[in-house]
DNA sequence: GTTTACGGTTAACGGTGTAAACAGAACTGA
DNA sequence: TCAGTTCTGTTTACACCGTTAACCGTAAAC
């Protein structure tokens, strides 16, 4: 079965280990503190630029590619992190998971805006659906999932949520975990999204450095802000534990 | 008294038109949606490149310029589709203010990345202190400063503060206007940091375009978020109020 | 009225994304 | 095995970009 996406002929393999080489290569740019860029990229792996035009059809899809498995990437750390947790402990997953996530974004902020500032404009359908493969927002959103089982926190009824967004968590064109999801439990994405926009804002707004950089190296904003989560996810009565989680993670080198 | 800021002398007047020149050309090739470069900001008033550096020391502080003054002229706007509403009227006039920010942010993506997007290194003092000038920040916390006189909202002490917020808010590095705000009051600020943090986050998320259309469409993820806001400011009685001068505003064309 | 400083020019360098034409190697089928 | 096709790279070229250097007329300053 495995060897089934296994690439069967050999020109295919090559494709696809090009394929990696562009990225390996893009990232280790970036890592130096180098711009992307299509010469730069092809120079890496000693190629002309032209020729990467047999891979990518423009700049911006070399980005979105990078883009694509960069969150990649990050999101199997993170989930590392996390994993010193035990699987039935969702909560302490997420919270490690968050503050790695920040963690990420302050020592890799032109990665992060790659990622995560790259403006999307709402009539390109191409890069929105390849949007909604992010490995990050799959994560982010089974986590969630496995914190509702557990802790069954209350969430909208379909029918009190705004028709838009019933439309939305029915049918999402978001990176969702959410096949799995019953109907009448879609409202979960919702409560999902109000979270995500309030952690995509912390970090968002630290990461680019509009903030009082004091401010930033303390954590208290993140901190605050993942705090205040705590409830509407049912963790009330996890306070004190998770804090003491996230305080340990805040305090990594 | 007001003549002391005209320039004295005719080549300091000439000067000064020709930075208002760059402005306004660069606002017009964003607007008509094409790059803010050197070249075509020279070109589209009749100069070459090289000319521009006269005026600025290299691209980035063209960009810086003309953000400020993006920045300058949205917040005039704001602040007078928000004038519909009295002086003594704070609380509609934040209302307001928060919803304009948001559509100027929809409708001119690029302009609001160029202004919140910017990222800025940390150790950047000179773009740092360039950003604590910047008219929103100073317009936004002084209608908070204005809220709380009125309304009297809770905050915390500075011996409550993380030591590093108590520096931050004694001797803000972000644009707020907060020199009449009296020491021991200074705990607001952590509040408007934290109230700006969430209506950062919204509103990059909505501009960027990392959201579900639909979401953006309908406005529930902003509306959720300003009003959340609310009770932390001591609005919970102008809830019934403001709601519904939010909503207007959403409704907006 | 001479000198100085300012505000512009042209030319040039190294960088970018991208298109077109071309060449060779690798697969494909008879 | 050989012809034909497809795939992957090249070179060349174009139109941009930010930036530097050398140069020059004119407006201000002494």
């Amino acid at each position: 079965m495995a060897h089934l996406r296994a690439p069967a002929t050999r020109r295919e393999r090559q494709r696809e280990a090009t394929y990696d080489e562009i990225v390996t290569v893009s990232a280790r740019l970036l890592a130096e503190g180098g711009d992307l860029s299509l010469r730069a990229v092809a120079a890496g792996m000693g190629m002309t630029a032209p020729a990467l035009y047999r891979y990518v059809a423009n700049y911006q899809q070399l980005v979105d590619l990078v883009a694509f498995e960069l969150d990649k990437a990050a999101t199997a750390d993170w989930a590392e992190a996390a994993s010193r947790f035990p699987e039935d402990d969702p909560a302490a997953r997420l919270t490690v998971a968050c503050a790695r996530f920040r963690q990420w974004a302050l020592a890799k902020p032109r990665e992060f805006a790659l990622v995560f500032a790259n403006p999307i404009a709402a009539a390109d359908t191409e890069r929105r659906e390849l949007l909604t493969l992010a490995t990050s927002g799959h994560y982010f959103t089974d986590l969630m999932w496995q914190i509702w089982e557990l802790y069954q926190f209350p969430y909208p009824a379909l029918d009190e949520l705004d028709p838009a967004i019933r439309q939305a968590v029915l049918d999402p064109l978001i990176p969702a975990k959410s096949d799995h999801i019953p109907t009448e439990d879609r409202g979960l994405l919702w409560i999902y999204m109000r979270a995500w926009s309030a952690l995509y804002g912390v970090v968002t707004l630290e990461s680019t450095g509009h903030c009082d950089p004091r401010v930033i190296e303390s954590g208290q904003l993140f901190r605050a802000t993942i705090l205040d989560w705590l409830e509407p996810l049912g963790l009330q009565h996890e306070r004190a534990r998770l804090t003491t989680i996230l305080d340990e993670e805040l305090a990594r080198p």
